[in-house]
DNA sequence: CTTGACATTGGAGTCAACTCCAATGTTATT
DNA sequence: AATAACATTGGAGTTGACTCCAATGTCAAG
């Protein structure tokens, strides 16, 4: 007989807390059998799948994209068609890990010409941060700042 | 005398919704003047305040963050020990955000070699998703997976 | 039986950054 | 005066992922 797992020892073991792992039934992520005295029990595969989530939400993904992905633990044998869609699916979410990467980048070279004109202020580096906060704002609008001014004023990031 | 905008022309000009620039209002981030009827009236410097704001934004500063750094705008001279303090902000903003592209680097590795196993089993992206995956694993809880299957039952991401 | 540690349910609260909506007032044009 | 387009305020709602709490039941050990 396979061993079942309490709750508290689900939360000990994997580290999400029993309210989560309520709730995570509650919404149908995760459900596990019940006793008779309606406790909860959780099965191996049902540790499995928790584990699958931490996974998942450590790339980002959102609860309801979790769900839909975890269906493909139920299936006996393996559908190529889904298996294409989420491998699709995955290649979205890689495309827009990509873009977060690169905005990230330029928000690091922003953040780093900043504190350093802070701390030294000369031509060179006000020229250079005017310049990409010029860029950083045509992402944000798609235009020219109408309203600049030099000095420490632009150095707020 | 200076052109006072009203709050149409302003979420016009900047993109801001009208709602949004009553809530900084009320919140205390960007408060413009008022006429006799109580109608909000934005100066140019009120602008400038929010073009920074969507800047600040765009780094990923909260309103709370953001709040904390528009003060300068407000000073005559420029105090060396305050731009120090914001320098040092910037800093740590930055180290915050390289680990953040760690992050999502990893993120997208795994993303790439989970879509490519669901395209093409075999030993090989098995063994390299497998690997990949106890690395992260290791982020989330610091230590090994304790029940791990191999298969396509694991590729979820 | 008592006690303490566990479980359950139902339902509301938290967070940050907005967003919506009703009621009311203001302005300018016809 | 009527109308339309603007403004204001106050206050509640939204979002997604939890988190908290009161009331009640269950279990095991002393």
């Amino acid at each position: 007989m396979e061993k079942l797992y309490s709750i508290q020892e689900v939360s000990q073991i994997l580290g999400i807390s029993k309210d989560t792992l309520r709730y995570y039934d509650r919404i149908g992520i995760v459900s596990p059998s019940r006793e008779e005295n309606k406790y909860r029990r959780y099965s191996k595969d049902d540790l499995i799948d928790l584990m699958n989530i931490q996974i998942m939400q450590y790339v980002d993904f959102s609860l309801d994209e979790i769900r839909g992905t975890l269906n493909i633990r139920k299936m006996d044998n393996i559908d190529p068609v889904y298996c294409e869609e989420v491998s699709a699916f995955l290649d979205a979410k890689n495309a827009e890990t990509r873009k977060k990467i690169a905005h990230l980048e330029k928000v690091s070279q922003l953040l780093n010409i900043a504190a350093e004109t802070l701390r030294n202020f000369n031509i060179e580096s006000d020229r250079r941060l005017a310049k990409i906060v010029r860029e950083i704002y045509m992402d944000i609008r798609g235009g020219e700042p109408k309203y600049f001014k030099e000095g420490c004023d632009d150095h707020q990031g």
